[in-house]
This record gives structure tokens, sequence and C-alpha cells, in this order.
DNA sequence: GAGCACTGC
């Protein structure tokens, strides 16, 4: 709105009222809205309501300082609504009046009266949150409380309070409008009669057995011979059985009715005729169609409801008993042009036993679009807005489940693909697909399917024709899917409009039966796709892989997955089970796995749109709701792995019933287990290594000499050679593969690691094991007695590159242990030792109570010591530094054969070393290491990377003005997250820079001399940053959405911050002013503190702004009462107390307060004086200058 | 071998 008020109040013409019901009481209508702020206008057709509403809020006045929004349910009408209301008051649409529909935009900085589909206000929302562009909104035809109207009430109620000065008016049929009136705090209610004739109604209820068709026949004999009638019926069926009954019955013109006809077919009713026509029709004719000049209506009480299944989680489409309402609706369309009959094909009991309201469509309906707007619109719990009909809880749950599904929840909160959905304008599982195609690179394909599945079906069917038309519409079919096909129909249809003519293309869409306004629908509608695609930033390729598209597809369909059970029928999710709806190309031919963009339970569960798709399809798209099992692992000698056969079932359905895996992803012990028995004991494998031949051959020879000796007992047993296989084999070893690479470089440092020798087998006993394994690398262990030498006792032969992974031997080996407890007693202070002498007894006690393979050892001790002696040890009273030698283990680095370092201290070992352990780690893992990086080129991090044991954590490491890729030993998260940090800083604009870019010159200087804006924005970017975790930033990706929402936060916060800025300076050029005019003395100096406080950098943000419009609208409208107080001598005293009154309802003392008692100061102050220098309309405009 | 009717940045 660019034009000033006074330009637009000046713009309204002369308005003249023709001679209808609303123009008799518009002085009452004009009254009631002037003195309430919501008034509901009840009125039936013909009233007058709906044109003339709009010319009596001008002659209010409304519409000047923003526009008259005027809401209606259907596109036609809004355009039909603006035309007619912009011919009475002599205006072209588009001029003082216009409308917006979806795709169609007539509307000019001018204009007065918007006309609008009640979609649009819902969407406008979004970037006007507080309906500012209107001044008076008129939500039309209230009474069919779609979702979207319902939507309106609820949030038009939450509004209102914000907005004292927007008007409302609701208007309704004459049903139960007092039910909009008590939703609005008791709102005046007006009724204006419509001007019809009288209807009179008859009850023909059909006998026992008798045939709806027979009763229609019936009825229609019964009428007067001359005149049209008008039969409703629930569906498509009815009125086919019944035209074959009627035509064979009556000479009169028998014309269907229903939305699915052609175009062509549906205009025939408002064509000129002779004779009697006989309509018969669906719903359509009840509100959307009004068929004219009909005298008589037949009304089979029936109609296809949509209802949402609770139980089954699916669409329904049963046929009901209509409401009394509706029946009323249908019976009032014989009496527009003269007195009519009804007859009702059911009695008048059965009438008044019927529900007085058709259920709203919220009670009735999936709630995942409303829930996904309303969390982008952030209204906070479904159960705590102002709805009219409060939802059902389940089907809340229901719509949540279905957002969680999706991915656009988790925990309640939207996420990043909730916010992308909720910006595409169509079903959130088509949005959902729309999003996958994205990452998928196909959404040039995504985007033309998902446009067509949520337009009508623009393939016609015409009655006499149906023939015909699938066999043309079969030039489009895919063997595997309905969807794809929408891909060819899409190609031929363009290429036609392109090597066409517009009117030959015409032709050809009605000669190949398609409706060519549908492909339009559909072709818009897929240009408006495009650009929010585009606006999301999403790439529009064109992928050409039909695996891709399906794969996007059923992202958005994962609770529509079917497994063919029986010839035709399918499994659903939740134990649901469908059919192929016989449209599909599928249904001849029904594939093992479908998904089905629609499913519609009428006679039976149909599904419709449907794809074959693959098992990995799904689990490409459906990892968050899959659940997995697995059965038999067993060791397969030809593939040298143990596998194990995997089922995956998403929402009880089994996408893959039995397909071998490998068992070590699953469960590595298990499966390293297996592997080790039966691979290595018992020598089911087939291999080249060396030492398994000879392994082999040892056996077979101990066999063959403990038979000829009796020396010893040679035999080994299998439990012997598992312990040695064990105890030598990293735990990262489960099958050929990681222990061919294991291997590999293992014997390199020790050839004979693995070679068995029956000494290895035999004295390697329990108490001195000559390998320890710990984390999955195992080190030797060496024996020394050289009592007082340094090497006396144990010592750990640890390899250079797992260094990093060692942990001390704290525990000692077994044959030391009773020793080392012992020792560790004894060096305890003498108060604390006393209670456990004698020491080598208290050791065995303990040392029964304890667990050294998941113990700590000092704290396992003081446990085991309360529990035995009921003595507290102190943990840190334990003291390893007492200890003799020979029971501390000495830890000897190797670097292959070639000892680096030794000492008993590991952990001065590990940090001396830390810099070659990193080195050796890369080395060992060819890790490539990156130094001078300034953008992300180093593709998805691994979390982590392991060889022969030693695991190194790729680390991003901040190095001056660029970033260096290092593997490091340890992790650290803070030196990965200080570089990315860094790479992040190098990736994005400078604040203050793109602060300057996007202000006008004016607010650059303002910005130059209040320095804490880029300050400001730079804490903004910094905060971002550190909201991103170091673990979402260890991939290509993670960093570039990172950059993204740091740029995406950055643009956001921009304009609020100019907002502030903008407001927190022209408060403080207003104070200037004030200042300027003031006498010197304490008040000046009072509020020239109070300014300083004002531009105070804690202002200039969206929040400080609010706060100062929170006291520009407290103080105004106090004000605003004061000024009505009568002029007399108390005036002053009566403007006192309402600012008081304001300052009272401030709680707590803090800025916003002082800002209040500022005005108050400058207002009252004798040295200002109460009028004079500052007048009450001065301090109007200050206020709203604050704001 | 079957399907009410609407609607959106």
């Amino acid at each position: 709105m660019v034009s000033t008020p006074e330009e637009r109040a000046a713009s309204v013409p002369e308005l003249t009222y023709p001679d209808l019901p609303v123009s008799a009481r518009r002085d009452e209508i004009a009254e009631a809205i002037s003195r309430h702020q919501v008034v509901v206008l009840a009125g039936e057709t013909g009233s007058g309501k709906t044109t003339q509403l709009p010319k009596i809020l001008l002659g209010l006045g409304r519409g000047v300082t923003g526009m008259i929004g005027h809401t209606q349910p259907r596109r036609i009408a809004a355009r039909a609504v603006a035309e007619r209301v912009a011919e009475e008051i002599g205006t072209e649409v588009g001029d003082l009046v216009g409308y917006t529909v979806r795709f169609h935009d007539q509307v000019a900085d001018r204009t007065l009266v918007k006309v609008m589909t009640d979609g649009v206000l819902l969407a406008e929302l979004r970037r006007d949150r507080d309906l500012r562009a209107y001044d008076t909104i008129v939500i039309d035809e209230a009474h069919e409380r779609s979702l979207t109207i319902d939507f309106l009430l609820g949030y038009l109620k939450e509004l209102l309070p914000r907005r004292p000065d927007l008007k409302v008016v609701i208007t309704s049929a004459t049903i139960d409008p007092d039910r909009f009136a008590r939703h609005f705090g008791d709102a005046p209610v007006l009724t204006v009669s419509g001007r019809t004739y009288p209807v009179e109604v008859r009850y023909r209820p059909l006998g026992e057995d008798a045939d709806q068709a027979d009763g229609v026949v019936a009825a229609v004999g019964e009428l007067p011979p001359d005149g049209d009638v008008l039969v409703f019926l629930a569906g498509e069926r009815e009125i086919r059985d019944t035209a074959e009954v009627l035509r064979g019955a009556t000479r009169a013109e028998v014309m269907p009715l229903f939305g699915r006809l052609s175009a062509a077919e549906q205009h025939r009713v408002f064509a000129a005729h002779t004779g009697r026509r006989i309509v018969l029709a669906t719903n359509v004719a009840e509100t959307s169609l009004t068929v004219p000049g009909i005298r008589y209506v037949v009304d089979a009480g029936t109609a296809r409801i949509s209802r949402y299944s609770l139980r089954t989680k699916v669409q329904r489409l049963p046929i009901e008993p209509i409401s009394q309402a509706s029946a009323t609706q249908r019976a009032g369309r014989c009496g527009r042009v003269a007195d009519g009959i009804c007859i009702r094909l059911y009695s008048l009991e059965d009438f008044e036993s019927r529900p007085a309201f058709t259920d709203p469509e919220i009670l009735r309906t999936g709630l995942a679009s409303v829930l996904l707007q309303m969390a982008a619109l952030e209204l906070g719990e479904i159960t705590a807005f102002p709805f009219l009909d409060p939802p059902d809880p389940r089907a809340v749950r229901d719509g949540r489940a279905l957002l969680d599904e999706l991915g656009a929840l988790d925990g309640g909160r939207l996420t990043r693909v909730g916010r992308q959905l909720s910006e595409l304008p169509v079903d959130p599982r088509l949005g959902r697909m729309v999003v996958e195609a994205s990452r998928r690179g196909c959404l040039a394909e995504v985007l033309v399917i998902a446009a067509a599945l949520s337009v009508q079906d623009p393939r016609e069917r015409p009655l006499e024709l149906q023939q015909k038309a699938d066999e043309l519409h079969a030039r489009f079919a895919e063997p595997a899917s309905d969807l794809l096909a929408w891909l060819n129909l899409w190609r031929y249809v363009t290429e036609q409009q392109e090597a066409l003519s517009s009117s030959a293309f015409r032709r050809l869409c009605k000669r190949e039966m398609l409706s060519w306004l549908r492909i339009r629908e559909w072709q818009d509608l897929h240009a408006q796709l495009r650009r929010v695609a585009r606006r999301l930033r999403f790439e529009v390729e064109t992928s050409g892989d039909p695996d891709a598209v399906t794969t996007s597809l059923v992202s958005g369909l994962l609770s529509q997955v079917g497994q063919r059970t029986g010839q035709r029928e399918y499994l659903g999710a939740r134990g649901t089970r469908f059919v192929i709806g016989p449209g599909s190309a599928l249904a001849k031919k029904p594939p093992a796995l479908v998904a089905a963009a629609e499913l519609v339970e009428t006679s039976r569960l149909y599904a419709r749109g449907v794809v074959r798709v693959e098992p990995e399809q799904v689990e490409a798209v459906a990892g968050h709701l899959l659940s997995r099992s697995y059965a038999e692992p067993h060791w397969s000698k030809r593939r040298g792995s143990v596998m194990a056969y995997e089922r995956v079932t998403l929402y009880g359905i089994a996408i893959v019933a039995r397909r071998a895996v490998q068992y070590a992803r699953v469960d590595p012990v298990a499966s390293r287990e297996i592997f080790l028995r039966r691979a290595l004991v018992e020598g089911d494998w087939q291999t080249h290594h060396a030492f398994f031949a000879r392994n082999r051959q040892l056996l077979a020879d101990a066999l063959e000499v403990g038979v000829r000796t009796r020396s010893r007992e040679v035999g080994v047993g299998d439990e012997e050679l598992y312990a040695f296989y064990d105890a030598r084999i990293p735990d990262d070893v489960v099958g050929t593969v990681t222990f061919d690479r294991w291997w590999k470089r293992a014997r390199r440092a020790d050839p004979t690691l693995l070679d068995l020798t029956l000494d290895a087998v035999a004295v390697d006993d329990e108490a001195h094991p000559s390998v320890w394994t710990s984390d999955g690398f195992t080190a030797r262990l060496g024996y020394a007695f050289d009592p007082g030498g340094s090497d006396d006792g144990v010592t750990v032969d640890v390899p250079l590159a797992q260094l990093a992974q060692m942990r001390e031997l704290t525990w000692q080996v077994p044959a030391l242990r009773h020793e080392l407890v012992t020792a560790l007693i004894r060096g305890l202070p003498k108060a604390l030792r006393v209670p456990l002498v004698p020491a080598p007894d208290t050791a065995t006690k303990l040392l029964a109570l304890v667990d050294p393979s998941v113990d700590e050892l000092f704290p396992a001790l003081s446990r085991a010591a309360r529990q035995v002696g009921q003595v507290t040890i102190p943990v840190e009273a334990w003291d390893a530094s007492t200890l003799p030698g020979h029971l501390r283990p000495t830890y000897r680095v190797m670097d292959g054969p070639r000892e680096v370092a030794r000492g008993e201290d590991l952990g001065a070992l590990q940090a001396s070393l830390a810099p070659a352990v990193s080195e050796a780690v890369a080395a060992a893992s060819g890790f490539e290491e990156r130094t001078g990086l300034t953008s992300w080129d180093v593709g998805e991090l691994p979390a982590s990377v392991s060889a022969d044991g030693a695991v190194g954590y790729p680390t991003l490491v901040e190095d001056g003005s660029s970033v260096s890729l290092r593997l490091r030993a340890v992790p650290s998260d803070a030196e990965h997250a200080a570089g990315v940090r860094r790479l992040l800083a190098l990736a994005l604009p400078s604040p203050s820079r793109s602060l300057a870019d996007g202000l006008p010159v004016a607010e650059r200087l303002a910005l130059s001399r209040h320095s804490p804006l880029p300050a400001l924005l730079a804490d903004c970017q910094l905060a971002a940053i550190d909201g991103l975790t170091s673990t979402d930033l260890r991939s290509a990706s993670g960093f570039d959405a990172a950059v993204a929402a740091v740029r995406a936060g950055l643009a956001t916060a921009l304009p609020r911050i100019v907002r502030g800025a903008a407001a927190v300076l022209a408060a403080a050029a207003e104070l200037d002013g004030l200042l300027d005019r003031m006498p010197s003395g304490p008040a000046r100096e009072d509020l020239r503190a109070q300014r300083a406080a004002l531009v105070h950098p804690g202002f200039v943000t969206e929040a400080g702004a609010a706060r100062l419009g929170d006291v520009g609208r407290y103080l105004r409208a106090a004000v605003v009462r004061a000024e009505r107080a009568p002029r007399e001598p108390g005036r002053d005293a009566v403007l006192q107390a309402e600012v008081d009154a304001v300052l009272a309802r401030i709680p707590a003392p803090g800025v916003l307060r002082w800002e209040v008692e500022e005005l108050r100061v400058s207002l009252f102050a004798p040295s200002v004086g109460a009028r004079g220098k500052v007048s009450a309309p001065r301090l109007l405009r200050a206020i709203d200058q604050l704001r």
C-alpha cells in the first residue's frame, strides 16, 4: 500500500445501494460495525450480504488505513464478487476493487477492497503476522467451516487484542450464527432475511426394499410437469444407475453433473433448452455450482463425506446421511426463481433424527498440513489454540506422527525440512518428495509429478467415450509407475503446445480428452513450485534416472507402501489391506512392493497413483522408520565372511524378507568369535597365509608326536587354540577382509605373532600371559627377573601407532596381582593401614571381591575394603609411586623392530611422543593430511580412521589465515571446532560489510555514528557459529548447511537490527527535539541522561524495538482516553492519572519503566509544562516514532 | 473395474 490514507480516503466514490434486504438495514449494520470490533452478519442467499458489505464498510471510512480484505471459499466466487462490487461502485477490477487467488493477482496500490480466497489470506499470515495490510477483514460464508476458515477464525481471535484498530465481520448463512458470536466474546449478530421463494417440503421415504432410482422416478412423476428438476445423489454410480432408469421412464432430458465430468459436460447445464430437464447431481450443486432455473428438488438425502479414519490412518469416503443444514441448503436450491417443491426420499422422523450440521472439516480430515503451518507460524500448542471445534487429540497425534515420518518435526520442533515443507504450497507428503528430489538431482522431474498430484486430473473421461479416452491416455502409461506416466504426458503436452497455435492446442486437448484448463493449472502450479524451490536454493536438475525419481517419490509415501500378499491384495502400514485401483497401469500385474500416492477407502481400500518400488529405494529414505532383525549368523567359507539373514520392516511390512548380509556390521563381537572359531580354530577356510598352513601342519604333527611320546599331553584343545588367537588378534578383525588387512601390517612388525608353538599354547598360562589385549589391539608382554634393574618385572611392548590408545596395565599380570595389592596396602598411611593388617591376607580377600577385567584398580580396592573391613579408604589414598620397581610395568614404545622410547610413566611417554604418534597413525592408515585450506574441499570427514588397531581422528586445525587437516591420535573437539570456526569465518561475508551493503545512505551514516551495530552483527554471526556443534561439521553437507544457516541468520538479523536501529534513532531524534525546547534545569539533565540510555546498544535489537513499541501502545491508549476527558481544569490530573495507571501496569522496574517515566516527566514536569511545549498530539507522534 | 467437494507464499 503505497498510497497515503488521505489519497485513499479521497478516492472513495459515491456509494449507491441496489434494492436488497441488506441495503435496507445498512445504517443498523454500519452502526454495529462502528461500535464493535467483531460483528456477525447472518443472511441467506439473495440478502446481498456479500456484495453490499464492502460498500457499507467503505461508507464507514474503512479501507483507508489498510485494505478491506474479503475472503471467499472458492476462486471463482472470489473473482465474481470482485467483479460485482467493482461494477457497483463504478471502478475496474484491479483498481479500487481487486482480487487475489492462486496464480492471479489483480490488486493495485490504491485498491480499497481486496477479495481473495481464504487460502490466500492464510498464506499472507506468514509475511504479515498482524495483517497490517488490512484495516478490516470479512470472512464470508464462514458456515462452510473449511479447515482454512476454522484456522482463520482461531487466528483472528488471537489477533484482535493486538490490533484494536482492526474490524472483523463474519458472515454466515442463518444456521447457528451464535456459534461465531460466542467465539468472539459475544459479538453482536445481525440477521438479514434472504430474498427467496417459499419451498414446500414433502417426505416420500423409500419402501423397505425399494430402489433409489425408482424412488426418484416416482418423485419426478409426482411433480407438476413444467420446470426443471435437480436431483441430489451421493455419487457417480448412483447418478449413472438413476439416469438409466430415468431415461426409460421419462422423455425429459436427463443430465448428470459431478466434479469429475469434463468442463464441456458440466457446462451443458447452463445451455438454454426447451422441455423439462432433470439434472442428477452430487454435492457440487449444493455449494460450488448453481444450476439455473430449478423449480423442483429431489433429495436422496445422502452424500459421500470424506473422513479421516483414526483406526486405519487413511482417508475414507463413506456414503452418509446428510445433515439437516445440508438438506435445507439443497431444498433452497429450488426457491430462487419461484415457489418450489422439494421431495425428500426419506421421512420427517429420519430428517429430525439427523445431526443439525455437517461436521466441520477440521474434525474430518488429516491435520498434518495445519500442524505444519501452525509450527511455522510459531503458534504454540494446538491444544491452546482457540479453535471453534478443537480437533480430536488422536488426530493431532496422527498428524504429528506423519510430520515425524516426513522428518518435518523432531521432538515437536520444526526441522529444516519442516521449514522447507511449510514453504512449499502443496501437501506435506508432496513437499517431502520435492525436498528429497533436490538432494537426488531430479527436481525437474519431481516438480512435474508433485504438481500433477495436487491438481485435478487433466485426463477427461466423458461418460459416453470412456473407452476411447482410456486408449488415448494409455499412450502415456508406464508399466511400473503411474507417477512416471505424468512425465510422459507433460512432455507430450509441452511439445504440442510449442508446436501448435494456442487455438490448435486447445482443439488437440479436446480431441485427445485432456482438460485444457486443468493442464494450465498444472503448468501454473509447476511454475509456482519451481519459483519456491529456487527461493529455497534447490537446484532444478533433470537426472533422467527413474530410480532417483522413484526414491524421491517414496520419501513422501512411506506409510503408503504395500507388500503384495495375494493375487491382488496388499498389506499396508499398520496391518491395513488394499488393492490397486483399476485405473492404474499396475492393476493387471501387481508388483511385489508398491507405494501409493493416495489410499482412499470407498467400497474397499483402493490405491491410486501406484509406483513399483525396490526395497533399496525404500531403505534409502526410510532409515528412521525401519526396524531390522537378524537370524542365523553363520560362517560362509565361500564368501570368507560371517553372514546372517536380515529382515527389514517398515510399519510392519517386510520390505526385505531374507537378505544375506555381513554379520560384522550388526554384531562385530559375535562375528569375530564365529570367524575365529570356524576359520582359524576349526580351519574351515581357504587362505594362502603361511602361518595358517604352518599351524595346521603343527597341529597334525603334534597329534602324531603326542601318540609316540608319553612325555606330555600334547593334543591342543579348541578352547586353548581359541584363546591363543583371541589374545593376538585385535577386536576389529571380524572376517577375512579385516583379517587380511590387519595381518598385512601386523606381520611386518612381527611375522611370528600367529605362529603356534606348543609352548605358546601350553606355557602361555593365565598367570603369565605373553600378550595383553586392550581396546582392540595387542601388546606383547615380556618378563625379566633382575632385582634392582630398571626392567625388573613386566615389560609391555607398545607399537608407536597405538601408543595413544594404550592403557596402563594397572592391575598387573595375574601372577603379580596379589603382590601388587599387598604392596599397595602397605603403602597406605598408617591410620588407614592398621585395620587392613595382615596385608597379604587382606589382599586375598580384596581380590576375591573385584573383577580386573572391568573394574578400575583404586576405586575397586576401596569398595572391597569397605565390604571386607568396614573401613573407608579414600580413593586418593592409594599411592602407586611407592611400589617397588618390579611391580611397575615398563613400557617399551616400538616403531617396527626399533625401540623408540621406554619408561614406567605411560602418560609422560604419550605426551612427549604425541606428534610422532599422530604421524605414525597417519602413515599407517595412508590418510592424506592437508594444509592451507580456505574452504571445505576435504569431502566427508569420517569420525575416525583406524589401522592395525591404531585409531586416528581427522581434525581441522586452525592455522593462521588458513586451516589444516591433521590426523590426531587423540581426538580434540576443541581443536576441530576452532578449525571449523576459522573455515566458516573464511566462508562467510564480513558482518559490517554485509550490513553496509544492505543499507541506504542515510542509515549508513547513522551506522557510522552508532558503532554497536556491526558489533551486534558480528555477535550474531559468532552466536550462530557457536550454536552449531562440531559433530554436525564433519561433513561437506554439514558445513554447507552451517554456512547457509549463518547466512540466513544474518539475512534475517540484518533487517531486524536495521529496523530496531531506525526506531531507536527516530526516538532519539524526537527526544533531541524535546531537549532543545526545554529550559535548562534538573529535569532537562534528567531527560538527557535518559536519552543516552535510550541509544544504549541493548536497544538496537528487535526485542528492544518491540519493548519501545509496548511503551508506545500503552501510552497511546492512555493519552487517547485522557484526550476524551472533558477539557476542564482537572484534565491534567486525569491525563496524569492515566499515565500513572500505565506505569502501574508495567511490573518490573527497568528500561521499559524508565521510558514511560521519562515521557511522563516531559508531559508534566513544571519546567516543561503540560501543554504548550509538549502537546498531546505531539506526544502521540513521538510514540509512533518509537514504534 | 472405482473415486464428495474445495483450496495455497
